[in-house]
DNA sequence: AAGCGGCGACTGGTATGGTAGTATGGGGAA
DNA sequence: TTCCCCATACTACCATACCAGTCGCCGCTT
């Protein structure tokens, strides 16, 4: 008998007019992300569409998707397999997140408007209520919430999903740094400066505010590969896929 | 009698083992940016099949690839279509390229080795050999080298996938300005400029050589959105730089 | 002649069938 | 006991079938 894989996908529930692929696709993701599918470990289209109660042809375009997230690896005639977190990749997704950000709050800086910014006070109000109240969870949605404002504001929709697109592996680390009561007031200062900088129309000092909160994974990431080694790869050589 | 599409894309022939998806994908997106296919233009799954003698499938798996790189508009039960130039979609995509050259020509001034500039300098070579000739297509190629050696150098094999997957609407530009005889001359001073600042360590003067390169899209893309408007959207003013 | 309504031929989305290739485990041979 | 080999049970990829919407053409009505 198959080693019959948990149930960690609840069934899609019909009626929603958003197709099913890419709800199969954010169900994926989220479960990925939240390890609820550990690192390593394999999914199939068919145990995958019977779990969710679909066909398996959407669960194959969600798999392509996730792909091209770097969240899976698809090896043909073998399955398709969650990657586990590389260093390298983070470091890569990362690269690329800061490059936008930067270019945006460049922008911010320029072309904010006074509303533009007491918005984002706002924004920063609830961050420090979530912290007070220590919903994590929250705290994160509003993170995200805050960083995906500024970029809309300037008019960067585009630039904001490729952010998107490629941060899937940051938020696996954030995830699990979550746990580990990172230094939140540290985070909402640092998002505070950002904004500081902006309102002072200091390009210099935005750029290295967004610089400095931006490598902050990097001071946890070290630590979390060693606490957790099963779910890292070591990607030191050249590794095949 | 349907309207009888023109036959614009060639059979795939069956022998290597590159998954077809991929095969169809590339084949459409070339069409596609060298306006074989043009602007506005339907394609459907069932024609698209019929045409490379494969089934819908792996057409229905490059359409949605397409779609992500903005090339196409899906419309359920309605139809896919090839979406017109849009100015801003070619601005977003511009300042995506910004952002991530940039970062990347950062990383060149502080890391390049001497061999990694030699090599730099020998494609400039080429350039110059292919403008002689009035080849432009080899020089779009080695503008393309050019631009993706430097990042492959300084080790952003991901920054630069995600410039190429972002960079399908400014190429189909470059296709229509390539009749033009733009003025390639000018375009190879301003890489020769970039490896320059390179060499000499010179971050401020890197960083916008970069600019510069990188925004001369900008001067002839008003010129061609009047010359061919049904090639266009007009969604062109309300945004400067 | 003009307007409108319904039928039919499309569309993409989903489900299912078929195939080649690969990991695996157990039994037979050394 | 150990090692190899092959049957078997998977895998993802490709092809095909079915479905529900959409839209245009054509004929009927006024």
């Amino acid at each position: 008998m198959p080693p019959q894989r948990d149930r960690v996908l609840s069934r899609i529930e019909a009626g929603l007019d958003e197709p099913i692929a890419r709800r199969v696709f954010r169900e994926l993701r989220t479960a990925i992300v939240t390890m609820r599918i550990r690192p390593g470990e394999a999914v199939s289209e068919q145990d995958v569409a019977d779990q969710l109660g679909v066909s398996r042809q959407p669960v194959r375009e969600a798999f392509i998707k996730l792909r091209e997230a770097g969240l899976v690896s698809i090896r043909p005639q073998r399955g398709t397999f969650v990657v586990k977190i590389s260093v390298r990749q983070v470091f890569d997704a990362r690269f690329v997140r800061e490059a936008l950000e930067l270019a945006v709050v460049r922008r911010a800086v320029a072309e904010l408007k006074a509303a533009d910014i007491t918005l984002l006070r706002s924004n920063l109000d609830e961050q420090t209520a979530a912290a007070a109240d220590k919903d994590p969870g929250r705290f994160l949605d509003l993170d995200e919430a805050f960083h995906r404002t500024i970029a809309l504001q300037v008019g960067c929709e585009h630039a904001w999903r490729v952010v998107e697109d490629t941060k899937a592996q940051m938020d696996r680390v954030r995830y699990l740094s979550l746990a580990d009561a990172t230094p939140v007031p540290r985070l909402i200062a640092q998002h505070v400066a950002i904004v500081d900088a902006i309102e002072a129309r200091d390009v210099e000092a935005a750029e290295s505010a967004v610089r400095l909160h931006l490598r902050e994974i990097l001071t946890s990431l070290p630590e979390l590969a060693t606490r957790f080694p099963d779910l890292f790869t070591d990607d030191t050589p050249a590794n095949l896929r």
